[in-house]
DNA sequence: GCAAGGTC
């Protein structure tokens, strides 16, 4: 029989088509990777019998990246991002996707695609393809071998209608994805790259270990810092309003609004005060009551479900999003990244809502809906993805703790509310004129609270007092006078207002919005204030008003809709994969490059902001060109700057780091500094230089001396090393940290307390003839000594000798001689030159042979 | 260490 195997964009929606197209019937297989199922039936294909196999990717198999050596940043300049190598690289690796696609499409004969239908699925299907090119009976080009199902819902209708009308992939929609993820990636990577290494070589306080540029997140912080600018900017004006209270016969008080509402003149005011100041009498010359209505929501889609858990729950979208994956995968909800906010004909929307029937909490609400029936849903916009997001199964607020429910209660009554009547309020408007004035009194009543009883939260208020009146009537008109008022300033957005605004620009999808407003969080660039606004740091203002001063367009929102326009002419077939591509990234490269030679414009903000290196931080340690002493700077990234010289070093990121005993390095001569993770971790001495230039082929950057193989020096690990480490390929070393002595691994966290109270330790230019260790040389006072016999020093292994066993953490001690204890490796002793070279260089250049 | 886009 022959073998079609088809694939999903995810295992839900493979496990949802495998049920509708096997009419039920099917076997599901846990998949290799453990993370795609694979669901086989036996049905008719092509007017014959076939072995149907379902099974999915997760989301993209592959991801772009750059060749190899171009993510050294150290070694590549940022322009050259523009046009150098990139590779597909596995998206993610632990899953294996492309080794399980192969094994499952082996003695196949056809694929049948059913990845998501928009232009990033399409271009999943040209992934799926390459990975299971090889394994597949046919030729995958053929269109006598691979099918597209092209469907608009996950309805039992939509998929066989799709399964009976299979189409092609289609090309020019994923090499338009392929195209913008080329361009991402040149473009984010070469900003970020060369402002990041240009500020944090000249500032000491930016609080930010990246600087990051990218075409959506950009223009997102963009809108934080424009509303900023717009606070900033405002200029309170003074205005006054014209007041008046009418007074029923009964004696009710109504305090009439001014048709013309304000004066910004405070003469003109003055004189429309004059004008009815002395007129007593308010004469009621129309009165007109118009319903109004609060309509019912639509249903709920992903961005909308983001900002209300902003706006109303409090909680960030990608905390919502979160939570909302959670309650997806554990059956609760319906999927929860969808932008259709209508439901298809044949969504069971009766039997969604029966399910809520005996709630505790809208249980009688859901009774009423069904027993009066229930209201049609407003037409939302269907996008083809997902339904809307609805409840899936009851729950009740003791099984679904704290966030998960708010977020369930939030979605349920979203979801009572579509079915719901629209809200209706009576709005009555009575019109007085005092002399030549016009006034307006207000009052509203509720006539049907409809939807609001169930999103209570949007209840109207208490019946407003409506006066019996009539045409004609004269009330009483007392307490003429003016009000001055000032106009504020707006407030800074709030999240919920930021995704609106991305939503409407295009910036970012439902599955990306939250990510983007993540990363300028975390980046540093704005702050999370109260009610979920969203604050610029002066960081952040500083980026955007730079880039506004050399390239405006670099923070732009119609930056990105505008990529976005050529990008869809790859995708309709109306312009060139190729051309689009060099001609995009051309002018990005020339963006780039006239913001390079533009950057002090930016930098003269930075200045206003932030300080320099020269004067941040405080002096800890001799740089070993000028002999001056360099600044640590704490803040992140932990570094050392030599104002002299101009130049940066990098330290350890976490942890102290601190002067160690005014030592040099013999090599280059700075100041040797002591890291240490903590009072009960591991520590070592480190040198700036070497820290940043590793000194032999060896020794890798980042390293301090106890990775070091310097011949001599007394900090290297040819002299402080004592043997291979008990878990890794690294070398025990001591750390010479009295009185806590331990020996801790050059390479992994593990650590080996040793001779405590000890008052000296150090390692012997001998090794152990039995085990390969070097022996190591103990001193205790007197009365502290743990030595038997009283002895006050003892040399010998550390690992043979039975005297230190009790001296030495026992469970390592064993452990390492179980393992087999190693040498200690580097290089070996014995072949010191006997005279150093005078020059620091001739020095260097002797052990690079 | 970098982008944005899928998804877990």
């Amino acid at each position: 029989m022959k073998i079609a195997l088809m694939v999903a964009e995810k295992p839900s929606l493979a496990q949802n088509l495998a049920n509708i197209l096997s009419n039920g019937k099917c076997n599901t297989n846990k998949g290799s990777n453990s993370a795609c199922a694979v669901h086989e039936w036996n049905g008719t294909f092509k007017g014959e019998p076939v072995r149907f196999k379902m099974t999915s990717v997760c989301g993209h198999v592959m991801s772009l990246d750059f060749s190899g050596k171009y993510n050294n940043w150290d070694k590549v300049d940022p322009i050259e991002l523009f046009s150098c190598p990139t590779e597909k690289k596995e998206a993610m690796p632990r899953l294996r996707i492309p080794a399980f696609l192969a094994q499952e499409a082996r003695g196949c004969d056809y694929l049948i695609l059913w990845l998501d239908c928009d232009k990033e699925g399409e271009n999943i299907c040209f992934e799926v393809m390459a990975c299971v090119q090889q394994s597949m009976k046919g030729d995958i080009l053929s269109p006598l071998v691979t099918f597209r199902a092209r469907f608009s819902a996950i309805t039992e209708k939509d998929i066989k209608a799709a399964m009976m009308n299979l189409i092609r992939p289609n090309e020019n929609e994923s090499r338009s994805v392929d195209a913008r993820q080329e361009l991402d990636l040149r473009i984010g990577c070469a900003f970020t790259r060369f402002q990041t290494k240009y500020f944090q070589g000249r500032y000491g306080d930016l609080d930010a270990s990246l600087i990051s540029y990218g075409p959506c997140q950009t223009p997102t912080l963009g809108f934080c810092v424009q509303r900023h600018d717009e606070i900033q900017t405002f200029k309170p004006e003074t205005y006054w309003v014209l007041r008046v209270t009418a007074s029923t016969s009964e004696g009710r008080e109504l305090p009439l609004e001014w048709k013309r509402v304000r004066s910004f003149e405070k003469d003109i005011a003055n004189m429309f005060l004059a004008g009815i100041k002395e007129i007593k009498e308010a004469t009621v010359v129309s009165i007109q009551a118009k319903e109004k209505v609060k309509p019912r929501p639509t249903a709920l889609n992903t961005v909308e479900l983001m900002r209300v858990a902003s706006a109303g729950l409090g909680m960030g979208p990608h905390h919502a999003m979160q939570i909302a994956e959670r309650l997806y995968t554990q059956g609760y909800i319906s999927y929860p990244r969808t932008e259709t906010t209508s439901y298809s004909e044949n969504f069971d929307l009766i039997g969604t809502l029966r399910q809520q029937q005996n709630s505790a909490k809208w249980g009688s609400d859901v009774r009423a809906l069904i027993s009066h029936g229930i209201n049609k849903p407003k037409k939302g916009h269907d996008a083809g993805d997902h339904p809307p997001i609805t409840p899936m199964k009851p729950a009740s607020e003791s099984e679904l703790d704290g966030d998960m429910w708010r977020i369930y209660d939030y979605i349920t009554r979203h979801f009572i509310a579509t079915l719901s009547r629209d809200c209706r309020y009576l709005s009555t408007t009575i019109t007085f004129q005092i002399g030549s004035e016009t006034f307006y009194y207000t009052g509203n009543t509720l006539v049907d609270a409809g939807y609001t009883e169930i999103m209570h939260w949007q209840a109207f208020g208490k019946d407003e007092f409506v006066p019996p009146l009539h045409v004609d009537d004269i009330l009483r008109a007392h307490d003429h006078r003016l009000v001055e008022c000032q106009t504020s300033p707006p407030d800074y957005l709030t999240e919920s207002e930021v995704i609106t605004l991305m939503e409407k620009h295009g910036i970012g999808t439902d599955a990306s919005i939250p990510v983007h407003i993540n990363n300028i969080c975390q980046r540093n660039y704005v702050n999370v204030g109260s009610g979920r606004r969203l604050v610029p740091t002066s960081l952040g203002v500083v980026l955007v008003h730079g880039y506004q001063k050399i390239d405006p367009e670099l923070v732009l929102p119609t930056m990105r809709t505008a990529v976005e326009e050529q990008l869809n002419l790859i995708a309709i077939g109306q312009a060139d994969f190729h051309a689009v591509l060099a001609h995009t990234a051309e002018i990005f490269r020339r963006k780039f490059q006239y913001f390079v030679r533009s950057i002090e414009a930016m930098d003269q903000l930075f200045e206003v902001s932030f300080s320099s290196l020269k004067t941040s931080g405080k002096a800890l340690s001799r740089c070993g060109k000028c002999r001056r002493y360099m600044r640590y700077i704490q803040a992140k990234p932990a570094r050392l700057h030599c104002s002299h010289c101009d130049d940066t070093y990098s330290l350890p990121q976490n942890g102290n780091v601190r002067i160690y005993r005014e030592l040099k390095c013999p090599l280059d001569d700075f100041e040797l500094l002591s890291w240490s993770s903590g009072s009960k971790g591991k520590s070592y001495p480190l040198c700036p230089y070497c820290y940043n230039h590793p000194p032999f082929r060896d020794m890798k950057k980042g390293f301090g001396c106890n990775s070091c193989t310097h011949p001599t020096c007394p900090y290297g690990v040819n002299s402080t090393g004592v043997s291979g480490c008990v878990e890794c390929d690294g070398v025990l070393v001591l750390d010479p940290s009295a009185p806590k002595w331990k020996l801790a691994c050059n390479r992994c966290d593990v650590i080996i307390n040793i001779f405590e109270d000890a008052s000296r330790v150090a390692v012997c230019e001998t090794a152990c003839s039995a085990c390969g260790a070097q022996l190591v040389s103990v001193e205790y006072r007197a009365e502290r000594t743990r030595l038997p016999a009283a002895l006050t020093e003892m040399t010998a292994c550390l690992y043979c000798e039975p005297n230190f066993s009790a001296l030495v953490e026992k469970h390592r001690a064993v452990s390492s001689r179980g393992g087999g204890v190693r040498g200690r490796g580097g290089r070996a002793r014995g072949k010191q030159r006997s005279k150093q070279p005078k020059d620091k260089m001739a020095q260097l250049a002797a052990y690079f042979v």
